[in-house]
DNA sequence: CTGAAAGCGCTTACAG
DNA sequence: CTGAAAGCGCTTACAG
């Protein structure tokens, strides 16, 4: 079939580069990609017609001769609409994504229904060589992910845990810190009686919360539980009424994140109780959202774009030593290292009533 | 040098099935994709093997050889932390993606800075054959984009306009349909000063909202002047309080979209006016936020997911035609039809004062 | 220091 | 109906 040229001006390629400076294709390749062997000025003369002809390489090319992708994946099994409210999403694809471009590698991003399909995308993408790794995200409690991943010998690394992450690298937020500061800022207020609406009792990262809260609240002689939800608004309000209804009424609800604490403030109001007069309100995760609520909402906030760059290093080193090829260039993480987590103190905590 | 199998079974080539089911390569690949000149038998038993190797096509081969990326290009020139509490953009990437999957189309995303980095990123992505095309949003008045996409021959869609899209296919959000239903709720309500908290004034949409505001108020003989921002809370707030006190108070406003819609609520609660005896708040997007804050605030809803969908399709088929060689497969689009925009009527809009 | 050649895994006209 | 071969644009040992 002939080739059709399309429109817009021909992309060149080493062939058109060799034939210019006139050497063979081999040495243009070395001079690009800096090998030694190639004299000093041929060198010179022929990065000087690439880079006045615009070359650059095709990926597709390099990829096949070099048995690498050149992207990573990220399969995101939470229906669409939850995620368009989850700032912390976007804040972590950006992470991850300015840590792999610095990397010239790229970033394959799919959402997916739920885990079934996401193992689909993962087991396509290697079978495709689409990506030469993955990040996994949301580490279930028992995870179906991590065997198969480990079967296909495809590197991944889990950003959050830990949990059953068998031999997977793993990078755990702060959540243990984060819950922490906050039974701390609330008992220190005088709060004896603190809940929380919780995310999926399935994640890993909610497990080690909890498990978080119960010690803090112990330690500190406090009372207090946890009740999961789907991170949906309405669940989250379903949860703060029967908080509220079954007593004794808490004097501080802790949510896990911004939205589910805007819709549980709601519901509270409603139910005729002031915040923070009668119950003080956190939110696990930090947003404008938080700032511009009325009141506004005492917040973890923590560096979740630092966490998506960590692991999204982590997962490029992995991929050159499984390779057997380490990069010359490892720089370190693109991104400064993440802040430590902290408490941003608003108009939805006080002390408890009476 | 020597190939590292590296961990994990190894990943089947045509060449293996090729072996196994004693044919040559070039049967293998007929065979999988369908080609006649093949008995039937033959293709059985080759489509079998493969079945059972779980062969699935290297893309960096087949984009070598079919002198194509099978990949689409977004890159989103807007701040991560605008991004983060923009439910639009999930929710059009979320269409987008689910459009292009449906056809084996591959999304690269990535966020940059501004349009001066995004240009850069669909150069380099071109010139390097990592997308057969891309998508261009949050088009500007001046847009240097069209007149470089244009130049370079890269396929490419705008989602949104009208505007300056110079020959290149263009798909109108809902704007005018959106402000005209707004406006005329709340006229109908009684409103005759109504304002507007606008986005960007470079944006090629906030310029057709606010043609389409101006006529929809002097059609019902109603006054009101619209404020540029720049999509921050912080801008938002500022133009609310302008608003408020360089008077005439507005009996209703306008913003477009949610996150500043609840910023502005604050500031009109925190100046004294009630929401919405005082003053009726309604947002040009509708989200999970707006049904969770209190008041509940009237919205505009409309299918984001279809928009991002449609615009994907008819990059695909864009793609199809300037290769030279359209697909047999033209389905539908994947996803439903857009539905048309509606008003979702909520607490924050009533009769204004008096 | 440089060139010719093989190979990455596919597709596709062209012979048999 | 089937096979052998060239080609996509790179990389990289191997000869000269």
């Amino acid at each position: 079939m002939p080739r059709r040229p399309g429109p817009g001006p021909r992309r060149p390629t080493i062939a058109d580069i060799a034939e210019r400076a006139g050497v063979s294709k081999g040495s243009v390749s070395y001079a690009l990609n800096g090998n030694p062997g190639l004299s000093e000025p041929t060198r010179r003369r022929i990065l000087a017609i690439a880079e006045e002809a615009g070359w650059r390489p095709n990926r597709a090319a390099r990829a096949l001769s070099a048995s690498r992708a050149g992207a990573c994946g990220l399969a995101l099994a939470r229906p669409a609409h939850l995620l368009a409210y989850d700032p912390f999403f976007p804040k972590l694809i950006s992470g991850i994504e300015a840590e792999l471009s610095a990397r010239q590698v790229a970033l394959m991003l799919q959402m997916v229904d739920d885990v079934e399909a996401e193992m689909r995308a993962l087991r396509r993408w290697w079978a495709e060589r689409r990506v030469d790794g993955v990040l996994l995200v949301d580490l279930r409690v028992v995870d179906p992910r991590v065997p198969v991943v480990e079967q296909l010998g495809l590197p991944a690394v889990i950003v959050g845990g830990p949990g059953p992450t068998g031999k997977l690298p793993y990078f755990p937020g702060h959540d243990t810190q984060r819950i922490r500061q906050i039974v701390e800022h609330l008992v220190r207020l005088g709060h004896r009686r603190i809940d929380r609406v919780a995310g999926p009792a399935a994640f890993a990262h909610t497990q080690t919360r909890t498990r978080a809260f119960r010690e803090a609240l112990a330690r500190a002689g406090a009372m207090g539980t946890a009740l999961s939800t789907d991170y949906t608004t309405q669940a989250a309000a379903a949860a703060t009424k029967k908080l509220v209804e079954r007593g004794p009424v808490p004097t501080a609800v802790v949510y896990d994140n911004d939205i589910m604490a805007v819709a549980g403030l709601g519901v509270l109001q409603e139910a005729g109780l002031a915040v923070p007069e009668d119950v003080s309100v956190v939110s696990l995760e930090d947003s404008i959202l938080c700032e511009v609520v009325r009141p506004s909402l005492t917040a973890s906030s923590w560096d979740v774009e630092a966490f998506g760059a960590t692991a999204a290093h982590a997962l490029v080193k992995l991929i050159d030593e499984a390779s057997g090829r380490p990069r010359v260039n490892d720089f370190t993480p693109g991104v400064a290292g993440p802040a430590e987590p902290t408490l941003v103190v608003r108009a939805s905590t006080g002390p408890p009533p009476g």
